[in-house]
This record gives C-alpha cells, structure tokens and sequence, in this order.
DNA sequence: AGCACGCCGACT
DNA sequence: GTCGGCGTGCTC
C-alpha cells in the first residue's frame, strides 16, 4: 500500500515536503525490506519489546554507533505499528542528500500539483515519537518564535535512533534523605494554597534556604498522587544536583532526569518512557519543558528569573511561556519560584495575575549575611585591602570564601575612572558602546551617536576611556597576595571536563580548598555549610553592559550570590566591590529592600516603555555583504513602518552590538509594541512575503532576553 | 582552454 | 542548512 508523508525537516525553510511510502499490508511478520542488514543485530530483529531489555544494552556497551548504523540500515521492522506515520522521524532524500525530518502530516492520495515524490529512506525507532496534540504545541512554539515546524521539532524531541537504558543509579549518597523533612509553618501553608484547587498560577518568593524546593517537590507529590504528571524545570542541571539527588531519591523509577549528559539514545529511551506513563516527574533545563506528558497536572519553573529558560538558538523560545501555555492548555497548575523574581513576574503579582506565595525565615539557623560596599574607584586595582583581608579573617577562623567575578570585560564601554560615570542614550538609556574603528559612541538600540566626551560631564575628570580589569590574573594575584589560601576556580574554562566541575566543588565542599573563584556559575544553588564570606569583586559589571535589564541582573547577582554567605550561620558576610555606589541597584541589594528596588525599577520600565509595559521583537539581519545585510534591514524597516500600526516603534536599524561575527556582518531592528498579538500577526505576514536580499537571513527573537 | 572561486537558488 | 550549477576572471 503506497502512502503520502508530509515530512518536515531540520531547516530554516518552511513547509513541508510530500514524499511516498510503502507500508505492508498487514502485519504478518514479513520482511519488507531488500538490505538484509537485520541479520548482524542479532538482539534487535523482533522489534520493539527487546530494545528494552537490558541485556542488549549491556552485551555492547562499547558499539553504540556501531550498533545504532546496524540498526539504521534495518528497513521497516514487522511488528511494530507503522500503519500510522504521523510523528515519526524519518530520513528522507532531500536534494542530493539525507536528511531527517518529521512526519507532521499523512494522506492517501498523491498530493495534487506535485510532480515528483520521492520516496522515504527509512523510519527512525519503533514508536512515534509524537502525536497529534503535541503537532499542535510545536506548531504554537514554531508560529510563536517564527521558526519552521522542523526547526521546532528538532529542538523538542530527542535526537536519538536507538533507545538505550540509563546505567542504573549510582551508589545512594546518604546525604540525600529520601523522606521529607519537616516543614515549617510557612512552607505548609504554601503547600495547601497550591494544592487548594487545580491550576493556577503561583509564585513562591523566598530568599535562599526558605525551602522553596520543598515546597515544589510536596506539590509534585500530590499532583502526582492524583495520577497526573509533573514537570519540574531547572536553569541547568549540572548546578543543581542537589535537588536531582533530593528527587532520585524520594521518586526513583517514578522520575525521569534529563540531564546535559545523557547520550542522545539514552534521552530517547527516557523520552519513550515519559510518553509510555512509566515516568510521571521529569525534572530538566529549558528543553524538559517539551517532554511528551499526558496528564499534565503542575509545572515548575525553580529559579525563574533566569536567562537560561531562553533558547539562544532558532526557535528562540522562553520555557516560561511554553509553561504558561501548557499549563493553560491542560488546566495544569504553574508554580514558579525564585528569590529574586523577573520584574516582569513581579508586574504580574502585583497586577493579581500570579499569586505571590512569600517564605520569609531561613531553615537552617542562618540568617542574612552583613552587606558591605567597596568603592572601587577609592582602590587601586581589583583586589582590595577589604577584601584581601576578609579572606584573611575568614581563613584564621576554619572557614570558606567565595569570590566572584564576572567574566563579561567592560573594556567597550566607555566611562570615566574618576567617578564612574557611562554615558547613555538619552532615548533609550542604555550603555552606549564605544567603537574604536569609528570613534564614537553609539546605541544599539536606536542607532544614535555620538562623539566621545573629552572630560567627564559629571565630575570634569580628563581620565575617560575604555578598558577596566582584566579577568585573567586574578587567581595568579590572588595566588601571590594569599600564598597560604588554596584557591579552586570554576569557569566554562575548568568545568570543561566531564566531572571536573563536581571534583572543584566536592573538594571544596571537605574543606581540601579555602577559596572558590568562579563567574556566574558559582552564584547559583550551591551550598556550603562553611562559607562566611562572599566577595563580588566587581558587583557592577553588567551596569555597564547597554541593556535595559542591567539593573535587574545586578540586583538579581548581587542578591543571589550574597545568598551563598551564611546560609548556615548568622555572621556570614558580604562583600561588594563596585565603581558605583551609588546605584540602585547595588544599594538596594545590600540593603535587601526587595520592594523598594521592583517599583522603581517598574517605574523606569515604564517611563521608557519597556518590558513588561512593552513587548520587544528583536530581528537581526545576518550575511556576508555587509550592503545587502544593510540594504536588507533598511527595506524591511520602511515595509514594516507603513504595515504596523502607528504605536508601534521601530527602533533602527543598527549595528549589532557585536557587528560581525564570523564573516556576517550584523544590522537589528528592534520593534516594540504595547499590543503584541497584532503586532506578532502582521510581522509575520510581512516575514512570510518579504524576499530579503540573496545572502541574507533574518533571525526573529521574540521577547529578547539579552540584546548584545 | 582550463580551472578556481563566489554567487545563487532548489531541495517533495 | 547544504549542495551543485554556472558565470566571471585569472593563468598556462
């Protein structure tokens, strides 16, 4: 029997293309195939029951690929139900070569004003790896974020061919204890609100170690009592270990982790096992968001202020929002957590749209650390005496500091080094970006520019330029200044290793190490009991960065890596080294006034309308020919002034802040919009019918996180 | 004439 | 995305 597939592939192009498939009949258990291959993958000839034994996993350990090209040469296996098509992945001859793609559609007829159909390669696995109602959801994701549908797919399902079985569980580590401890007044209280009626949309706001994972993890427990499923997403995975132990342990086969270090095959088994029910809580990053659940009763977004929900590749999605739609879909609850919420999460709980929910007592006796503030300007180079010495102290009594610097050089940014001033765009009010090769300083939002100021405008200092402290050497300089402190340091750069991020922490965690120097990571989720001292080497950094959201991020840093301090004890301390002291903030985080940093922060958002009073379409412009990049950007920019609505702003073209990056050269635009839903509809048709310049790719992002 | 490279558009 | 076709222009 000849069928029609409508496959879509992993490529920027939309639609999907038509291809012929041959099905058996029936199932008779015959072989339709013509490779013959079958015969050198002994264990896998029956199908799908034994690709799940154990045994065919552990007889080969070595061969995964080896075995996975056996298997891929295995044309159409008797057995399975391969009379339905839809949501399998196939290869598929595309031009002069193999591609994979999805089935999104079936038919029976040869699709009318196609001339040629090809037929399919092969059908990857042995089950579909989704159904109808998830084809709805990645075509919201893909509609959404205006990506193709195989784009979509290809970020929301696994990649693997061949299901195969996670290694069993590691040794048990006591430290995790399977049964619950207990609760506070508070964190019971929270339970019962969630659990009072089904959906909802709640946000527990707790500073750190007010037991928040708790909270969440009592929640799963009783949606998953109620025979629903639970999907619990973290910022990434490898940092929180913790709570993927806490969970292994208290919900076993009942969990399905998915972690960065899962092999495609293994991603693909537990993949099957959520879609079959086996699996009824998947804990992940940003992709477990997709996971194929039935039965969705709660998601959990931990952390939700976090940059990582948001893909940095095509679909651009933000799994916050696919959350919120799921859980809308399904009549599932979302409940959303973080000590420092995003300002958009805080609009919605003061506008009654998410219900706060606040832990305000630290469980483990500690309490909040002392706050203090350097002023860099008054010090000579990054490594203050205040500091220095505060390491010192904290060493002499048997405890641990942290120290953390932020990676992100500000040697762009153009500021004066007598009282710290940046320039901003009168507009936008973001950091202008100095560029060398033009001499001047110009805003990547809207374009303007401007000469770089001879003498400072606020405090007449001639000592203005770009650059600042390097990164590098600081651990050689610490080295020298405390040659009795051992010193760890965890960087993209050390944790590149497999394992080598755990043997950093755990050695620093037995004390082997008095000193941990690290960037973002470090300020995130770890816990040491014997931490005192907390030290932000330069707090401000991100101030610099010419982003609307630098002052949340700075807020959100300084707050959460203070959280790291005394987590355990009551005299924990912290200290913030800034050019900036004055800044909000920076004065507010040390201060902890929550409240008072949200409203003004809500009130400049909205004076310069800004998420969450506006919405941002971010469209980057994107090819070799630096005139065609420009001349692109320009011709859509004029097409969209005339087809938007006249509240709508189209803020450039301008030069991407990083302007070329390997061999394309980089124009944005940047439209902003206070109804979106109109504003989303027409970009679209405009993307649809717009034919940009050969060699240039337009690259939408929808709610930017970051514009750099 | 012969070839290298860059540009372009098709891919079911 | 990736591939091949083909035109321009350079070299033997």
């Amino acid at each position: 029997m000849i069928r029609y597939v409508d496959v879509a592939f992993n490529i920027p192009v939309k639609g999907a293309f038509t291809y012929a498939v041959e099905l058996p009949e029936q199932e008779t258990g015959g072989d339709t195939g013509e490779h013959g291959a079958g015969a050198a993958a002994p264990h896998h000839g029956a199908g799908a029951a034994k690709h799940l034994q154990p045994e065919a996993a552990a007889a080969e350990p070595q061969k995964e690929e080896g075995t996975a090209e056996h298997l891929q040469s295995e044309p159409t296996t008797a057995g399975t139900d391969r009379t339905r098509l839809l949501g399998y992945r196939v290869v598929a001859p595309f031009g002069k070569r193999q591609a994979t793609g999805f089935v999104v559609g079936e038919r029976s007829e040869r699709p009318a004003g196609v001339e040629q159909v090809r037929e399919l390669k092969r059908i990857v696995g042995t089950a579909p790896l989704f159904d109808e109602g998830y084809l709805e959801l990645a075509r919201w994701v893909a509609s959404m974020y205006y990506a193709s549908l195989g784009e979509t797919l290809a970020a929301m399902t696994p990649g693997g061919r061949q299901e195969r079985e996670l290694p069993a569980l590691g040794s048990d580590d006591a430290a995790f204890e399977a049964t619950p401890v207990t609760l506070s007044a508070e964190q019971e209280e929270a339970i019962a609100r969630i659990g009072a009626e089904g959906g909802g949309r709640y946000y527990v706001f707790g500073i750190t170690g007010s037991g928040k994972t708790e909270v969440f993890l009592r929640a799963a427990s009783a949606v998953m009592g109620q025979g629903k499923s639970v999907i619990y997403l973290v910022p990434e995975i490898a940092l929180t270990q913790q709570v993927a132990e806490t969970i292994k342990a208290r919900f076993a086969e009942a969990a399905a982790i998915i972690h960065s270090r899962l092999t495609p095959s293994q991603r693909l088994s537990e993949w099957m096992r959520i879609k079959r029910g086996d699996a009824k809580l998947v804990v992940g990053a940003r992709s477990a968001v997709f996971a194929p659940v039935s039965h969705l009763g709660l998601i959990v977004v931990d952390e939700e202020h976090e940059g990582s929900y948001k893909s940095g590749q095509s679909p651009r999605y933000h799994a916050r929002q696919v959350a919120m739609k799921r859980c809308a879909d399904a009549g599932a609850a979302l409940v959303m957590g973080s000590a420092t919420p995003s300002v958009e999460a805080w609009h919605l709980m003061s506008l009654g749209k998410l219900t706060p929910i606040r832990l305000t007592r630290r469980l483990a006796g500690g309490s909040m650390p002392a706050m203090e503030i350097v002023d860099l300007k008054e010090e000579e180079g990054p490594l203050t005496e205040t500091l220095l010495q505060g390491i010192r102290e904290t060493h002499a009594e048997g405890r641990q500091s942290i120290l953390f610097l932020n990676r992100r050089g500000f040697s762009y940014f153009f500021h004066c080094k007598s009282c710290g001033f940046v320039m901003q765009c009168r507009r936008c009010s973001v950091t202008l970006t100095y560029h060398k090769a033009r001499g001047r300083m110009i805003c990547h939002y809207c374009g303007y520019r401007v000469k770089p100021v001879e003498s400072c405008p606020e405090c007449g200092s001639v000592d203005v330029g770009y650059g600042g402290f390097g990164t590098e050497g600081i651990e050689d300089e610490l080295q020298r200044r405390l040659p009795e402190i051992s010193i760890a340091r965890v960087d993209t750069d050390t944790i590149r290793k497999r394992g080598s991020l755990e043997e950093v922490l755990q050695s620093f965690r037995r004390g082997e190490t008095q000193l941990l120097l690290g960037t973002q990571m470090v300020a995130k989720g770890l816990n040491f009991p014997g931490v005192k001292l907390v030290g932000l080497i330069h707090a401000d950094t991100g101030l610099l960065l010419p982003d609307f959201r630098a002052a949340e991020r700075t807020f959100s840093l300084i707050t959460q890596v203070s959280g790291r301090a005394g987590r355990y004890s009551p005299d924990g301390r912290v200290i913030i080294q800034t050019l900036r002291p004055q800044n909000p903030a920076v004065t507010l985080a040390a201060r902890g006034e929550y409240d008072a940093f949200y409203e003004q922060e809500i009130r400049m958002r909205e004076a310069l309308r800004f998420p969450p009073y506006a919405r941002l379409i971010r469209l980057v412009f994107r090819g070799p020919n630096a005139g065609r990049v420009h001349e692109g950007a320009n011709s859509f920019a004029d097409r969209l002034s005339s087809e938007l609505p006249e509240t709508d702003e189209i803020l450039g073209p301008a030069e991407c802040p990083i302007a070329k990056i390997s061999h394309n050269y980089r124009v944005q635009l940047i439209l902003r919009s206070a109804r979106f839903r109109e504003t989303h509809r027409l970009l679209g048709t405009a993307l649809e019918s717009f034919k940009p310049p050969t060699r240039v790719h337009i690259e939408a992002d929808v709610d930017p996180v970051s514009l750099l």
